[in-house]
DNA sequence: CAATAGATCATCT
DNA sequence: GATGATCTATTGC
């Protein structure tokens, strides 16, 4: 049986939390899969972060304990799911932008029937929460225990990390703080900054 | 293939 | 009242 992730590995820096994610299983339901691309965000000095603004009723969970998961409505149609990194009372969370579509991928598609292939299902940090079913009702869920969780891969592949800046954002869009397995089939499109 | 437009709403100013 | 950690369809080369 493959280990569930404990507090301990969320509550480190973000960056280190975003880079240790890279090729383990996010599980929710019957769904899951390969973490293949996350995002850091910080604190008061990432102004691209919600947290910079400080704790508000939406922002307090990145602010709590880490372990825990952060969904928000982005554009007013598409949730994003983030993992709270960073010990308690420091902000810091990682969002996670694609997976590699491991089981439930019957599921998925009935929840994205325009996805047309299997790296499409997950791709895309609006996608993979339509995907695996994950909505606000999971924001503040601990991520250490329950049907939301974060495991060990049942064997550790050799993965190539590749570091570039983060996708969509106008501030701070040249820190390097995105992660992504090098050569994968389902990281996300790059799209047009703006 | 690249660029653009439109959908649509919770949160913060 | 403006903004945004997005996606899809459509248009134009």
């Amino acid at each position: 049986m493959p280990e569930i992730l404990g507090r301990a590995f969320y509550g480190r820096p973000a960056k280190e939390v975003a880079r240790g994610l890279l090729g383990k299983i996010l599980v929710h339901g019957g769904c899951g899969g390969r973490i293949v691309e996350t995002e850091a965000y910080l604190g008061s000095a990432d102004r691209a972060a919600h947290a910079s603004r400080g704790v508000t009723e939406r922002t307090r969970v990145i602010f709590g304990p880490p372990g825990h998961a952060y969904v928000y409505l982005i554009y007013g149609m598409h949730e994003c799911l983030n993992l709270v990194a960073e010990p308690d009372g420091s902000p810091g969370c990682v969002l996670i932008r694609a997976l590699e579509p491991l089981w439930g991928t019957g599921e998925m598609r009935s929840r994205r029937p325009g996805a047309r292939t299997v790296e499409d299902l997950c791709s895309g940090p609006g996608n993979l929460t339509r995907a695996m079913g994950i909505t606000r009702a999971q924001n503040g869920v601990d991520v250490t225990q329950g049907n939301l969780a974060v495991k060990e891969p049942p064997r550790n592949l050799e993965i190539e990390i590749e570091v570039t800046p983060r996708i969509g954002i106008r501030h701070c869009a040249d820190w390097p703080l995105r992660f992504l397995i090098k050569g994968n089939p389902c990281v996300s499109p790059s799209r047009p900054a703006r």
